[in-house]
DNA sequence: GATAATATATGCAAATAACATCTACATAGT
DNA sequence: ACTATGTAGATGTTATTTGCATATATTATC
Protein backbone atom coordinates (compact mmCIF):
# COMPACT_ATOMS: atom_id res chain seq x y z
CA UNK A 1 0.00 0.00 0.00
CA UNK A 2 2.74 2.25 0.91
CA UNK A 3 3.80 1.55 -3.01
CA UNK A 4 0.18 2.05 -4.19
CA UNK A 5 -0.12 -1.87 -3.75
CA UNK A 6 -0.17 -4.62 -1.64
CA UNK A 7 0.42 -8.15 -3.14
CA UNK A 8 -1.80 -10.24 -1.22
CA UNK A 9 -5.47 -7.92 -1.03
CA UNK A 10 -4.54 -6.39 -3.91
CA UNK A 11 -6.33 -3.51 -4.69
CA UNK A 12 -9.70 -4.79 -3.06
CA UNK A 13 -9.58 -2.77 0.06
CA UNK A 14 -7.30 -0.95 2.16
CA UNK A 15 -5.18 -3.03 4.48
CA UNK A 16 -2.61 -3.03 6.70
CA UNK A 17 -0.42 -5.26 5.26
CA UNK A 18 2.57 -3.78 4.17
CA UNK A 19 1.63 -0.47 6.89
CA UNK A 20 3.25 -2.17 9.79
CA UNK A 21 6.99 -0.30 8.78
CA UNK A 22 6.91 1.02 5.96
CA UNK A 23 8.74 4.41 6.66
CA UNK A 24 7.40 3.93 10.38
CA UNK A 25 3.83 5.93 9.45
CA UNK A 26 5.65 8.87 7.81
CA UNK A 27 3.36 8.26 4.53
CA UNK A 28 -0.27 9.16 6.18
CA UNK A 29 1.20 11.96 8.44
CA UNK A 30 2.99 13.55 5.59
CA UNK A 31 -0.18 13.30 3.44
CA UNK A 32 -2.14 15.00 6.62
CA UNK A 33 0.12 17.55 7.04
CA UNK A 34 0.03 18.54 3.68
CA UNK A 35 -3.49 18.87 3.14
CA UNK A 36 -3.41 21.20 6.25
CA UNK A 37 -1.53 23.00 4.97
CA UNK A 38 -2.03 23.28 1.72
CA UNK A 39 1.55 23.34 0.49
CA UNK A 40 4.73 23.16 1.96
CA UNK A 41 8.33 22.01 1.70
CA UNK A 42 10.49 19.03 2.94
CA UNK A 43 12.61 20.69 5.41
CA UNK A 44 9.55 22.57 7.14
CA UNK A 45 7.12 19.28 7.42
CA UNK A 46 9.79 18.03 9.14
CA UNK A 47 9.80 20.19 11.68
CA UNK A 48 5.68 19.49 12.21
CA UNK A 49 6.22 15.40 11.94
CA UNK A 50 7.30 15.19 15.23
CA UNK A 51 4.41 16.84 16.91
CA UNK A 52 2.27 14.67 14.83
CA UNK A 53 4.30 11.25 14.71
CA UNK A 54 2.38 8.00 15.54
CA UNK A 55 5.50 6.54 17.30
CA UNK A 56 7.97 7.75 19.68
CA UNK A 57 10.73 7.15 17.47
CA UNK A 58 12.36 9.96 15.51
CA UNK A 59 11.84 10.52 11.88
CA UNK A 60 14.61 10.51 9.84
CA UNK A 61 15.25 14.05 7.08
CA UNK A 62 16.40 11.07 4.89
CA UNK A 63 13.25 9.18 5.13
CA UNK A 64 11.42 12.49 4.56
CA UNK A 65 12.66 13.06 1.84
CA UNK A 66 12.42 9.50 0.16
CA UNK A 67 8.89 9.06 1.26
CA UNK A 68 8.21 12.49 -0.40
CA UNK A 69 9.98 11.22 -3.98
CA UNK A 70 7.75 7.98 -3.98
CA UNK A 71 4.23 9.71 -3.08
CA UNK A 72 5.37 11.71 -5.70
CA UNK A 73 6.21 8.63 -8.30
CA UNK A 74 3.42 7.69 -7.15
CA UNK A 75 0.99 10.50 -8.23
CA UNK A 76 -0.23 11.37 -4.50
CA UNK A 77 1.79 14.77 -4.77
CA UNK A 78 3.45 16.89 -7.10
CA UNK A 79 6.35 19.29 -6.74
CA UNK A 80 7.70 22.54 -7.93
CA UNK A 81 11.16 24.47 -7.31
CA UNK A 82 10.71 27.44 -5.31
CA UNK A 83 13.31 29.19 -6.08
CA UNK A 84 12.85 32.74 -4.33
CA UNK A 85 12.64 33.81 -1.02
CA UNK A 86 16.73 33.44 0.37
CA UNK A 87 18.77 29.91 1.17
CA UNK A 88 19.03 27.40 -0.91
CA UNK A 89 15.95 26.14 -3.50
CA UNK A 90 13.04 24.56 -1.69
CA UNK A 91 10.81 21.95 -3.22
CA UNK A 92 7.05 22.98 -2.58
CA UNK A 93 4.68 19.97 -2.29
CA UNK A 94 1.10 19.79 -3.01
CA UNK A 95 -1.61 16.82 -2.63
CA UNK A 96 -3.79 15.39 -5.48
CA UNK A 97 -6.92 14.79 -5.35
CA UNK A 98 -5.27 10.86 -5.51
CA UNK A 99 -2.95 11.33 -2.32
CA UNK A 100 -6.20 12.90 -0.87
CA UNK A 101 -7.88 9.62 -1.38
CA UNK A 102 -4.82 7.81 -0.41
CA UNK A 103 -4.68 9.55 3.09
CA UNK A 104 -8.59 8.53 3.04
CA UNK A 105 -7.35 4.67 3.00
CA UNK A 106 -4.67 5.27 5.06
CA UNK A 107 -7.71 6.31 7.54
CA UNK A 108 -9.32 3.19 7.67
CA UNK A 109 -6.44 1.37 7.76
CA UNK A 110 -5.44 3.13 10.84
CA UNK A 111 -8.61 2.73 12.32
CA UNK A 112 -9.09 -0.45 12.71
CA UNK A 113 -5.40 -0.95 13.72
CA UNK A 114 -6.29 1.10 16.47
CA UNK A 115 -9.33 -0.35 17.25
CA UNK A 116 -7.35 -3.69 17.24
CA UNK A 117 -4.50 -2.58 19.61
CA UNK A 118 -7.37 -1.23 21.95
CA UNK A 119 -8.84 -4.37 22.12
CA UNK A 120 -5.79 -6.28 22.10
CA UNK A 121 -4.30 -3.64 25.28
CA UNK A 122 -7.94 -4.42 26.93
CA UNK A 123 -7.80 -7.73 27.27
CA UNK A 124 -3.74 -8.44 28.06
CA UNK A 125 -4.89 -5.79 30.83
CA UNK A 126 -7.39 -7.92 32.12
CA UNK A 127 -5.25 -11.27 31.78
CA UNK A 128 -2.02 -9.08 33.89
CA UNK A 129 -4.66 -7.45 36.40
CA UNK A 130 -6.37 -10.41 37.42
CA UNK A 131 -2.57 -11.85 38.22
CA UNK A 132 -1.84 -9.25 40.75
CA UNK A 133 -5.21 -9.51 42.19
CA UNK A 134 -3.91 -13.08 42.75
CA UNK A 135 -0.71 -11.56 44.01
CA UNK A 136 -2.45 -9.39 46.65
CA UNK A 137 -4.82 -12.26 47.60
CA UNK A 138 -1.93 -14.51 48.33
CA UNK A 139 -0.28 -12.05 50.30
CA UNK A 140 -3.50 -10.83 52.42
CA UNK A 141 -3.42 -14.68 52.94
CA UNK A 142 0.03 -14.47 54.06
CA UNK A 143 -0.59 -11.98 56.57
CA UNK A 144 -2.53 -13.33 58.47
CA UNK B 1 12.58 -2.65 22.52
CA UNK B 2 11.80 -6.33 20.85
CA UNK B 3 15.23 -6.97 21.15
CA UNK B 4 15.13 -5.96 24.90
CA UNK B 5 16.67 -2.25 24.16
CA UNK B 6 16.29 0.91 21.99
CA UNK B 7 19.20 2.86 21.46
CA UNK B 8 17.33 6.24 21.77
CA UNK B 9 15.58 5.79 25.03
CA UNK B 10 17.57 3.19 26.15
CA UNK B 11 15.97 1.93 29.23
CA UNK B 12 14.39 4.66 31.13
CA UNK B 13 11.24 3.71 29.56
CA UNK B 14 8.84 1.91 27.38
CA UNK B 15 8.96 3.73 23.70
CA UNK B 16 8.28 2.15 20.60
CA UNK B 17 11.06 3.36 18.74
CA UNK B 18 12.04 -0.03 16.93
CA UNK B 19 8.04 -1.36 17.65
CA UNK B 20 7.14 0.18 14.16
CA UNK B 21 8.33 -2.86 12.48
CA UNK B 22 9.73 -5.52 14.57
CA UNK B 23 7.82 -8.42 13.61
CA UNK B 24 4.89 -6.79 13.09
CA UNK B 25 3.71 -7.05 16.61
CA UNK B 26 4.10 -10.25 16.69
CA UNK B 27 6.03 -10.69 19.63
CA UNK B 28 3.44 -8.77 21.79
CA UNK B 29 0.52 -11.36 21.11
CA UNK B 30 3.09 -14.36 21.05
CA UNK B 31 3.92 -12.74 24.96
CA UNK B 32 -0.32 -12.18 25.21
CA UNK B 33 -0.83 -16.00 24.08
CA UNK B 34 1.80 -17.47 26.14
CA UNK B 35 0.21 -15.51 29.24
CA UNK B 36 -3.27 -16.60 28.06
CA UNK B 37 -2.20 -20.30 27.53
CA UNK B 38 -0.20 -21.17 30.12
CA UNK B 39 2.12 -22.91 27.50
CA UNK B 40 1.95 -23.50 24.40
CA UNK B 41 3.98 -24.50 21.50
CA UNK B 42 5.13 -22.59 18.39
CA UNK B 43 2.72 -23.99 15.71
CA UNK B 44 -0.13 -24.30 18.05
CA UNK B 45 0.18 -20.25 18.62
CA UNK B 46 1.13 -19.89 14.85
CA UNK B 47 -3.05 -20.80 14.67
CA UNK B 48 -3.86 -18.23 17.60
CA UNK B 49 -1.94 -15.75 16.30
CA UNK B 50 -3.85 -14.64 13.27
CA UNK B 51 -7.52 -13.77 15.39
CA UNK B 52 -5.35 -11.56 17.76
CA UNK B 53 -3.18 -9.80 15.39
CA UNK B 54 -2.57 -6.01 15.21
CA UNK B 55 -2.45 -5.79 11.91
CA UNK B 56 -4.14 -7.52 8.23
CA UNK B 57 -1.03 -9.33 7.86
CA UNK B 58 -0.38 -12.79 7.34
CA UNK B 59 1.73 -13.86 10.00
CA UNK B 60 4.70 -16.00 8.67
CA UNK B 61 5.99 -19.11 10.71
CA UNK B 62 9.13 -18.38 10.27
CA UNK B 63 8.77 -14.99 11.80
CA UNK B 64 6.88 -16.74 14.43
CA UNK B 65 9.84 -19.00 15.26
CA UNK B 66 12.58 -17.17 15.40
CA UNK B 67 10.51 -14.38 17.73
CA UNK B 68 10.06 -17.24 19.66
CA UNK B 69 14.24 -18.31 19.88
CA UNK B 70 14.52 -14.53 20.06
CA UNK B 71 12.21 -14.07 23.62
CA UNK B 72 14.22 -16.67 24.70
CA UNK B 73 17.59 -15.65 24.17
CA UNK B 74 16.16 -12.34 26.31
CA UNK B 75 14.75 -14.33 28.92
CA UNK B 76 11.14 -13.89 28.18
CA UNK B 77 10.13 -17.47 27.93
CA UNK B 78 11.64 -20.74 28.43
CA UNK B 79 10.99 -24.04 26.52
CA UNK B 80 11.83 -27.44 26.98
CA UNK B 81 11.26 -30.23 24.14
CA UNK B 82 8.30 -32.57 24.63
CA UNK B 83 8.54 -35.74 23.07
CA UNK B 84 5.57 -37.50 24.41
CA UNK B 85 2.42 -36.95 22.11
CA UNK B 86 2.23 -38.27 18.91
CA UNK B 87 4.09 -36.63 15.86
CA UNK B 88 6.93 -34.77 15.94
CA UNK B 89 8.91 -33.35 18.38
CA UNK B 90 7.20 -29.96 19.99
CA UNK B 91 8.56 -27.25 21.78
CA UNK B 92 6.74 -25.98 24.82
CA UNK B 93 7.30 -22.13 25.64
CA UNK B 94 6.03 -21.08 28.62
CA UNK B 95 6.57 -17.33 30.34
CA UNK B 96 8.68 -16.25 32.42
CA UNK B 97 8.64 -12.94 35.04
CA UNK B 98 10.30 -11.18 32.55
CA UNK B 99 8.21 -11.79 29.82
CA UNK B 100 5.36 -10.73 31.51
CA UNK B 101 6.79 -7.36 32.38
CA UNK B 102 7.65 -7.36 29.00
CA UNK B 103 4.10 -7.73 27.94
CA UNK B 104 3.57 -5.28 30.44
CA UNK B 105 5.49 -2.74 28.85
CA UNK B 106 4.11 -3.30 24.98
CA UNK B 107 0.95 -2.48 26.64
CA UNK B 108 2.06 0.50 28.02
CA UNK B 109 3.54 1.59 24.10
CA UNK B 110 0.61 -0.09 22.28
CA UNK B 111 -2.31 1.96 23.97
CA UNK B 112 -0.15 5.11 23.63
CA UNK B 113 0.07 4.19 19.77
CA UNK B 114 -3.43 3.41 19.81
CA UNK B 115 -4.05 6.85 21.33
CA UNK B 116 -1.80 8.49 18.82
CA UNK B 117 -3.67 6.86 15.69
CA UNK B 118 -7.15 7.57 17.20
CA UNK B 119 -6.32 11.10 17.57
CA UNK B 120 -4.70 11.22 14.05
CA UNK B 121 -7.48 9.72 12.19
CA UNK B 122 -10.29 12.18 14.21
CA UNK B 123 -8.30 15.08 13.41
CA UNK B 124 -7.56 13.60 9.36
CA UNK B 125 -11.41 13.02 9.05
CA UNK B 126 -12.38 16.10 10.21
CA UNK B 127 -10.24 18.04 7.45
CA UNK B 128 -11.12 15.50 4.67
CA UNK B 129 -15.04 15.74 6.20
CA UNK B 130 -15.13 19.51 6.47
CA UNK B 131 -13.81 19.09 2.24
CA UNK B 132 -16.99 17.05 1.71
CA UNK B 133 -18.45 19.28 3.06
CA UNK B 134 -17.03 22.15 1.13
CA UNK B 135 -17.77 19.97 -2.15
CA UNK B 136 -21.12 19.46 -0.91
CA UNK B 137 -21.92 23.05 -0.60
CA UNK B 138 -20.58 24.17 -3.78
CA UNK B 139 -22.39 21.29 -5.61
CA UNK B 140 -25.95 22.99 -3.45
CA UNK B 141 -25.07 26.41 -4.67
CA UNK B 142 -24.41 24.89 -8.30
CA UNK B 143 -27.73 23.33 -8.48
CA UNK B 144 -29.84 26.16 -7.35
C1' DG C 1 5.74 -47.40 0.59
C1' DA C 2 3.83 -43.10 -1.11
C1' DT C 3 1.41 -39.06 0.52
C1' DA C 4 -0.20 -35.78 3.65
C1' DA C 5 -0.17 -33.39 8.01
C1' DT C 6 2.40 -31.78 11.85
C1' DA C 7 6.38 -29.37 13.79
C1' DT C 8 10.66 -26.79 13.89
C1' DA C 9 14.14 -24.63 11.59
C1' DT C 10 17.40 -22.48 8.12
C1' DG C 11 18.87 -20.00 3.68
C1' DC C 12 18.64 -16.35 0.79
C1' DA C 13 17.09 -12.38 -1.97
C1' DA C 14 14.75 -8.26 -1.57
C1' DA C 15 12.85 -4.50 1.08
C1' DT C 16 13.61 -1.25 4.79
C1' DA C 17 15.86 1.42 8.19
C1' DA C 18 19.73 3.84 10.39
C1' DC C 19 23.32 6.59 9.88
C1' DA C 20 26.75 9.17 7.51
C1' DT C 21 27.87 12.06 3.94
C1' DC C 22 27.45 15.38 0.08
C1' DT C 23 26.02 19.56 -2.46
C1' DA C 24 24.53 24.16 -2.41
C1' DC C 25 22.96 28.67 -0.90
C1' DA C 26 22.58 32.37 2.53
C1' DT C 27 23.57 34.92 6.61
C1' DA C 28 26.24 36.40 10.58
C1' DG C 29 30.41 37.00 12.88
C1' DT C 30 35.41 37.91 12.93
C1' DA D 1 37.88 37.60 2.73
C1' DC D 2 37.28 33.68 5.69
C1' DT D 3 34.76 30.83 8.77
C1' DA D 4 30.95 29.03 11.02
C1' DT D 5 26.06 28.13 11.19
C1' DG D 6 21.55 27.19 9.49
C1' DT D 7 18.62 25.85 5.75
C1' DA D 8 17.35 22.60 2.09
C1' DG D 9 17.47 18.49 -0.58
C1' DA D 10 19.52 14.23 -1.82
C1' DT D 11 22.40 9.99 -2.06
C1' DG D 12 25.38 6.02 -0.45
C1' DT D 13 26.45 2.39 2.61
C1' DT D 14 25.63 -0.93 5.78
C1' DA D 15 22.74 -3.60 8.85
C1' DT D 16 18.38 -5.41 9.94
C1' DT D 17 13.96 -7.32 8.76
C1' DT D 18 10.88 -9.58 5.90
C1' DG D 19 8.88 -12.89 2.52
C1' DC D 20 9.26 -16.89 0.54
C1' DA D 21 11.32 -21.28 -0.40
C1' DT D 22 13.18 -25.20 1.32
C1' DA D 23 15.06 -28.84 4.59
C1' DT D 24 14.38 -32.26 8.22
C1' DA D 25 11.91 -35.38 11.03
C1' DT D 26 7.82 -37.83 12.94
C1' DT D 27 3.33 -39.77 12.69
C1' DA D 28 -1.07 -40.88 10.37
C1' DT D 29 -3.62 -42.33 6.25
C1' DC D 30 -4.33 -44.40 1.95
Amino acid sequence: MARGFCHRHGNERPCSCSMGNIYRYVEPVTLYLLKLKGRAYGYELGNYLREHALTDSEVDRAALYRTLRQLETNGFVTSEWDIGGGGPARRLYALTQAGVDHLAEWLVVLRQMAGAMNRFVDDADKLIVSDTKDLQTAATVENE
